[in-house]
Order: structure tokens, then C-alpha cells, then sequence
DNA sequence: CCTTAATCGAGACGGTACGTCGTGTCTTTAT
DNA sequence: ATAAAGACACGACGTACCGTCTCGATTAAGG
């Protein structure tokens, strides 16, 4: 009458055990992390489930709540952990060189996996999420992005190729703004022509000096 | 095997009933938007439920799920049906003043009702929204304030007020897309001041006439 | 954004309309009956739905609720224009031929797709079925067989055949109570071999004379 | 895009948890029981919803699917959980005072809670029940009535009060099956007149010796 | 013959229950 | 002590029918 639920361990002693020795701290960890951005980048936070992460990462829902206290928390430290720095610029003589490595980073890096994840992952910044999320993309993205741009119109400026007075916080916001923008609502990918133009159209007669 | 039988006229002569005469089509439609509206508001597109929805709007789900496959198609529909249409800007004289009052607009749409379930909305675009939640900023939002200073920068050409050539897509991209990253990532709202300082710093710089 | 739906009637003035010339009375009545028993025969009365019904009647549900209160009083009629009548049984010129008849063409009755349909119903005596199918299965069922049983046991008793005083009403109720126990519970159907130890080992041996 | 996210330690400090401890295994199941046969002695087996159950038992949904496929397993498991079994005869020295306490037993059985929840399943034979309730009903009622039925025959016979030859496995289905007969179509409930009459008019004469 | 009223076909409506899935907590068993 | 597994209480999901109701379209009848 009752359904059978075959309890493991009760009859056969043989078949699921020691498949892999149970692993803990840092290798758990890592295991977690792997299951995690797997499901957040095939598909996206809303599909990105404790109970998925648990079994994809052959471990228990405890395991999780152990370490993070909700969602948000693990997908951010998997993301944390996977997402490469923006470097800053290298000197490369002119603002244009310099600018266009800095878009071409980034547009890269958000086409990457672990972007991927990423750009599923800013959804969620006006929900639930209150400061964390938005903590996390000011810490490794948006910051970033506005510091290295500044460095680069700074350098820019002391070269002479910046008109005097236009390097500021929001200058710097710009370019981001812009690819986080396209990111969203742009019919097509972030290409390089989207790169170009942004940097020929936008970026440099913003910044050029005025009169010859 | 699941029908109450209760055959009619046997016991309670119809207590509940008659409350308000049934609603249909638009009527019901529009308590539908309503409920839909507050939730959204209230606790965002996470804690918007069709459960809850129904409840609120004294209604089945079946009336939910026969107009609305998900979700998402609902709440965007309701939005749609309140969110004011972004007016094109009247000739002020001078694109400052024309370029301020569009920001200004634009502000206080996000910062009202709608705009608050708006920008909760927003949030789903990467998500199982494909296209959809992508067309409707677009076309609601995103659209309507491009064109919009399109036709600014256009006027203010023939003013002579904007530099020959520094009008094309991309700039008018700008306002938007710097409203829309300071409402996601900004520390602060966007109040007068910002909006200020985007006009100073980079919106007009960026299209002024190269010999002052 | 929203479903189609198609209303029809709308656009395309051609293809649904007159396919049959709309029925009603007797007409309507009979396609209803014919969509309700083949439900029930298929699937017994907890698959039979007015749903059902009325869409492979091809009709609305307020016809079916116009006619009928309940599902239960819809199957009942449904079950009763079908269900032949329980005959007498004429003189064959034994008692044992005529009850071996009797038996017979009750086996042969619940054996016919109106027996069938006849069975899933009898399930739904207990429930809230209330007095209405317990009258019906009177009526038309045990009512007839009691009948019939008791004018043949009488005619038995005429004859000599039947031990005076063995005639009485439960008497004549044993064989319907076996043969529908039997339906219920027994493990394979009603067939010839158990209609004959019916009547050998249990009928005969109640009625027979007590001495040679 | 489902959770609450709800931040543990966010505001209310667990104000309903810990009423009860958790309860598990056996002492869930046995909640759930009376919680089943409650609804199945009330409404019968149409009203017993698992919804219904689940919130009389505090418990959820997934509880009860977890153990039972279908509402029907879940009721043969909490009516064979109470039912008492149908014990054997003592010798009284005459087949009709055995006789007598059988159906004695039987019908009060019948007339307790657990037989008016049995009765209310007794309906579901010939539907979706496939083999289930047929075997439950076999193992739990008409199986060890039959038995016992047979083993008093048997008694008598040894002591010469059964015809010899009388004795037979459709004979010790006669009692159950009028008894059951009366219960589903008789006007009246089984009482003891009717008990009576069973005995003295039917049952006894079936096995007399044929020498008075 | 033409209006008028009834009824038909279709399906929306406000509900209840279904069976599934995921949440976050808690137990159990075996390392 | 912690890992793996999964039960537990809960809430929402999307579907199926219930019985009531509205809405044209059709059709049988009465004037």
C-alpha cells in the first residue's frame, strides 16, 4: 500500500557509497560554486535553486545553509570567486588607445561565463537583494570601471589630450553606463563596432579640447 | 469524485452570493491591474503572485492564466496600462532648458508609482523574459526618450546651439542610459542634483559648439 | 502581450458555423446521453465530467444544467434509457430452469456496456448519492430481480417443488446479493460455472423439499 | 524569482515556530490517520480531500504524497490502521448460536466508525481503485468472514448438525454477501430483526439435514 | 410572414482541489 | 563535529472541473 522510498543503506550495501571521498572546507566549497554558476549562467538566478546547487554538487541543502544565508549570498561568493579583476591601463600613449582597451576588457569580460552569470545575477539588484547586490557590483564592477577610467582621463589630462575641467565623477560613469545599457536593452551583443562608435561618438568629444 | 454535490435549494439559501454583480472583460481587468499594481509596488516583481493577485482582485486564477500566460505577461500589462506616456518636450528656447525638462520628466515618471513597479520590472530583463520585458522598455520607455532628444539635439542644430555632427544615436543614448545606471547603481536617488551635474558635465560639453 | 483567445465570430465568417443544424429537445437530449454513457463506461463515473459531456455533446454545460441538477441525475438517465428491463421469466416447467434463466440474463444484463456503465455507477450508492441512486438501483435493478425471483420461487411452490414455507422475501434476495457480491468482490467475472454452483449448491439446496 | 528572501534575523522574532516539536515517522502517520478518517466518517470518501487532510494533521501536502500516490491509498492505510480484526468463533456448542454471533460481529462491526469510513470506501470497487480496494476488502472482510464462516460450517458438520455435502465455499459466501447486500440497497440499516431472519429463514435451512 | 421568445453553443467567471516544486529548518546516519 | 541525505511545514505554481452567468445566433412558435 504504502510507497516503497527504498531507503538507501537498508538493503543493498554496495552500490552508492565512497563514490568519491566526502569532501569538506575549501573542496566542498568549490564543488558548491562550480553547481552554482552552472545553473545561474544555463539559466539565470530564477532557475538557480538551493536544491539544484545541492544535488548538481552531491552534497545536502545544510551544507548550504551552513556557509550562506540565502540565495543572493552563495551566488555572489560563487561569483566572486570566479569573476577576473579589470585590470588597470598600462600607459599606452593616448586616451584613445587607452580607452579602447578599457571597453574592450570589459565588454569581454561580460561576455565570459562567469559575465554571463554576472548579467543574470545585476537583475536582481532592485529586488530582495537591498545593498548586497548592489555592494557587490560597486566593489567589482562599477568601481573598478570608474577608477581605471579616471586614472586614464587623469594621464590623458596630464598628457594635454583631455580639455581642462572634464575629467570628473560622471565623466568617468559614462562609459559603463553605456555598456551596462547595451547590455540590457540593445537589440544586438556588445560588438566592437558598438565600441567604436561609442568611443569616437561619445566618449572623445566629450573629453576633447575645445578649440584647436 | 471531487464534485460537493450539494444539490441546490438544500440548506442555506444563498448567503454569500450577489455581493457585486460579476465583473468581465475590462472591469475585471482593470481590478486584475490594480492588484497587480500594488503587489508590485509593494513588495516588488518577487512578491508579486498570481495567488495573490487573484485573491486580491476577488477573482479565480483561471481568469489570470486565460489572459496572461506567466507572470511576467501580466505584470507588464498592467504596467502598461498605467504608465504615462513620455511627451515630447515643447521648444523652451534653448537646449539647456529643453535637455532639463526632459531629464527632469523622466525623473519623476521613475520616481512615481509606476515607475517604482517599473524599475522592479526592469530587473527581469536578462531572465526567462526573452523578449519581451526587452520590448516593452524599449518601446515605452527607452524609444520614447530617445526620440525625444533626438528631436532636442535636432532643434537645438538648427539653433545652432549644437556642434555640426555631434548629433547621432549614440548621444542620445547618453541621458538615458546614466538615468537608468545611477537608478540601479547610484548610492543615492536621483534627485536635482544629479540631474544637474549630468547636464553640465557631460551633456552639454558633449554637444557644444567647438569655438566657444 | 496578451492571448489571442480568437473569439470566434470575429474575423473569419466562414469555416465553424452549420456544420449540423443546431439540435434541441429529444434531439439534444439524445447526443447527451450517448456522450454521457460512453464516459461512463470508459472511465466510470469519477471521469464522467459535465465538462466532459457537454464538449463531446457538443454542447454547452447550461443545456446539461438546464435538464439535470447534478452529474449523478444526469448518469441516471442517461443509465435508465438505455438499461433493458428485467423480464419475467415464463414457465419453462421447472424451477431450476426457470431460476437458471433468471440468473443467466441478469449475468448477461451487467455484462452489456449499460451493465458496465450500470456497475461504475452502483459505487456511488454510499456517497452523496443520497436516497436518488439507491431508488434507482430499486427500481430498476434488485426490485425487478426480487420480482421475478419470488413469482418463480411461487410457481416452484405450486408445483411441489418448493419445501412449503421456504418462500420469503430474503429468500428471493439471495441470488440478486450473490451475483452482485460477486461482480464486487469475487476475483474473476460472473461466468456460466459460477452461475451453476449458485444454483446447485446454494438456491436448490435452500428451496428443495426436506424429505423424499 | 520565487522566494522571500526574507532575511533570517530581519525582523519578527520567530513568533509562531516550536508550538509543537516536529513531528516525524510514526507519530506524523498517525496524525495524518485520524485526520483522514475524521474527514472519511464525516463526508465520506467524496469529501476527504488531502488538502483537507494535510491541514487538519498541520502538516503539508508533500507530506502526505510523499507516503500515499492517491487519496485512496491513503485511506485504505488509515482504515486498516483501525479496523479491528474479524476474530474467530469459540465453540458455543450449536451452529445456530455460532451463526448468530458471526453476523453479530459483523454487523456491529459494520455500524462502528471504522465500518461507516469502510462503507464509504466500499463504493470506490469499481472505479480507479483497480485491484487495491478489491484486495483490501478481500484480506480485511469478505476474506476472514468467509474463513470463519466456513469453520463453523465445518464444526457443525462434525457434529452432525450440517447435511453432509452442504458445506462449500459459496455457501460461507452467502452471510457476507447478504449482509453487504442490505447495507448498499436495503430501506433500513442491518438490525437485528434483520440478522434474525437472515439466520432462520436463509442460512439455517441451507444446511439442515434433510431427515427433520 | 414576420416578430418574439426560448433555447442553443460557447465560454468567462469565482471557486476548490489537484499534484509538483522549492524554500528554509531539523533529524538521522555515517563517517 | 561535520557531511550527505532527506523529512518536514509551508507557500506558490499551473491545471481541471465545478456550478453560475452572460452573450450572440438560431429557431420554433404566435399574432
Amino acid at each position: 500500500m504504502k510507497q516503497t522510498t527504498a531507503r538507501p543503506g537498508a538493503g543493498e550495501p554496495a552500490a552508492p557509497p565512497a563514490a568519491t571521498a566526502r569532501r569538506r572546507g575549501k573542496a566542498l566549497e568549490q564543488a558548491i560554486f562550480e553547481a552554482a554558476l552552472e545553473q545561474l549562467t544555463s539559466g539565470g538566478y530564477a532557475r538557480l535553486t538551493m536544491e539544484g546547487v545541492a544535488g548538481a554538487a552531491q552534497t545536502g541543502k545544510a551544507a548550504l545553509y551552513r556557509r550562506w544565508p540565502s540565495k543572493l549570498e552563495l551566488a555572489l561568493d560563487a561569483l566572486g570567486s570566479t569573476l577576473p579583476p579589470l585590470t588597470d591601463v598600462p600607459d599606452l600613449g593616448s586616451v584613445r588607445a587607452e580607452l579602447r582597451q578599457l571597453i574592450g576588457t570589459f565588454q569581454v569580460a561580460m561576455d565570459s561565463p562567469a559575465g554571463s552569470a554576472m548579467r543574470a545575477l545585476m537583475a536582481e539588484v532592485d529586488h530582495g537583494g537591498g545593498g548586497l547586490l548592489k555592494d557587490f557590483v560597486m566593489a567589482r564592477l562599477v568601481g573598478p570601471a570608474r577608477r581605471a577610467g579616471l586614472e586614464v582621463l587623469r594621464r590623458g589630462e596630464r598628457r594635454g589630450e583631455v580639455r581642462s575641467g572634464a575629467v570628473n565623477e560622471m565623466v568617468a560613469d559614462v562609459w559603463p553606463a553605456m555598456l551596462l545599457y547595451r547590455t540590457k536593452f540593445g537589440a544586438e551583443s556588445v560588438d566592437a563596432e558598438f565600441c567604436d562608435h561609442l568611443l569616437e561618438d561619445v566618449l572623445l568629444p566629450l573629453i576633447r579640447p575645445q578649440a584647436g
